[in-house]
DNA sequence: TAGATTGTTAATCGATTAACAATC
DNA sequence: TAGATTGTTAATCGATTAACAATC
C-alpha cells in the first residue's frame, strides 16, 4: 500500500467492484486475470485497471496479470474489511430494515451493532436478532458497543439532529439515506446514499 | 429547454438535489434565491450552480436571482417529471419491499405500476396495495401495464435474466441494484445502484 | 441610476486514455 | 529468448472555478 492521501473518491468507489468482480473470479476457480479481461468484465478500459491498481501498490507482474486472490486480499485490506466496523442503523422504517437485513454487509465484515427508532411501539421487537433500542438510548448504546459508522434513515427533517447526536457520542462516519443536506466537521466522513438521484437520471434519459 | 444531447450525467445528477432543495425552499415561503445562497444550502459553489442551470435554459434574472417556484417547475420539466413513468419492481425482498413503500418516488411522478417476485409463497399477498405477480407473468404484465422503468432487486446470479427479459418486453430503463455488471444494449438507460459502495468508501476513509 | 446577480468566457484543475519502456 | 503485460509518462479530454461584461 502505498500513500494515505490525495486518491480520489472516484477512484476509491471504484475498489468495491474490482472486489467483487474478483470474488467471483475466486468462485469460478480463475487464478490469474490481465488488466485487459479483467477491464471487459467490470467495463472500464485496461489502463484505468492498472492506474487505479498501481495507486495503491505493485499488484501485477509484468507477462501474465494479477493473481486473484491476492489481488483480492490487497483490495480487502486497502478498504479496511479487516478493522471489523460496527455500525448502527437509525430508524427501522422500510429502508432500515432492508439494510439491517442485507447480508453482502456481513460477508465484507461489517458488523450490525445496534438498530434505533423512535416509535415506542417498536422498541424492543427484534427484525433478525437485535432488538430495537429507544433512542433515548442512542448516546450509551453507541459509546457501549463502539459503534464506528451510524446509518441514518429516519425522515429528512430529523436527519441532522440524529447526525449531531452521532458524532457527538463519537461516530466518524455517517452512511446518510435521508433526503437532507447534512453538515458535519471536516474530521468525519459523510457519504450521501440519495436513491431518488438514480430514478430521476433515467427519468431524464428516458425523456430526451 | 436547450439542447438533447451530450449534457454530462455529473450535471443531471445534481438537479434532483436542486430540486428537492427548491422544495423545501417553496414550503418554507421563500420567494427567491440568488446561486450564491443557494449553492450554500446545497453545498456547491455559485458558479456551478449558475452553469449547471444555464445548460438547460435562462432561468435566472440578473439583479434578482432565480424565482424558486419557477425554477422549481422547470427543473421538474427537465427531468421529465410529468410524463408519469410507469414502474416495476422485480424482487420482493426486503429491499424490494422497502422501495415499494418509498413515498418519495409517488412524489415525483413515478407510479408503480407492478411488482414481482420468483418465490410461490408470496405470490398474490400485497405488500401495499399492490398484488405480487409471479416471474412467469413478467413479459405479459409489463406489456399491459405498459412499464418504462424496472428496477432489479433479485440476486445478483439472477439479475442479466431478468433485465434481459425486462427489455424484450419493451422497458427502456433499468435501475438495478443487483450486485452485477449488466449488458444491455446502448439505447437502453442502466443506472447501477450499487449499495455496497458507500459503505465500503467509509471504510476506506475511517482506515486512512 | 447604483447595486446586485446573472450567463458566459477563459483559466485551472483533475481524470482518462494512449503509448511504450521495463520486465517477468 | 520471445511474448505478454505491467507500471508509468505524456497527451487528451472533461469538469470546475474565477472573473467579468451584460443587464435587470
Amino acid at each position: 500500500m502505498r500513500s494515505n492521501n490525495l486518491i480520489s473518491n472516484i477512484t476509491v468507489n471504484r475498489l468495491p467492484l474490482y472486489y467483487r468482480m474478483l470474488d467471483r473470479l475466486r468462485m469460478e476457480c480463475v487464478d490469474g486475470v490481465s488488466a485487459e479481461s479483467f477491464g471487459q468484465l467490470v467495463g472500464f478500459k485496461a489502463g484505468q485497471i492498472r492506474k487505479d491498481l498501481a495507486t495503491f501498490g505493485d499488484f501485477g507482474r509484468q507477462g501474465f496479470g494479477y493473481v486473484v486472490r491476492e489481488l483480492q486480499a490487497n483490495i480487502g485490506n486497502i478498504l479496511g474489511f479487516h478493522r471489523g466496523w460496527n455500525i448502527a442503523i437509525i430508524g427501522m422504517g422500510h429502508l432500515g430494515g432492508a439494510l439491517a437485513s442485507y447480508r453482502n454487509f456481513a460477508d465484507l465484515g461489517f458488523r450490525l451493532a445496534a438498530v434505533f427508532d423512535a416509535d415506542p411501539g417498536k422498541i424492543g421487537q427484534s427484525p433478525g436478532n437485535l432488538l430495537i433500542n429507544s433512542m433515548d438510548d442512542l448516546e450509551r448504546v453507541v459509546q457501549e458497543r463502539d459503534i464506528h459508522i451510524g446509518v441514518i434513515t429516519v425522515p429528512g427533517h430529523n436527519a441532522q439532529a440524529v447526525a449531531d447526536r452521532l458524532l457527538a457520542a463519537g461516530v466518524k462516519g455517517i452512511w446518510n439515506f435521508a433526503p437532507a443536506v447534512l453538515n458535519v466537521p471536516s474530521d468525519v466522513k459523510l457519504v450521501n446514499e440519495d436513491l431518488s438521484v438514480g430514478l430521476c437520471s433515467l427519468s431524464y434519459y428516458l425523456s430526451h
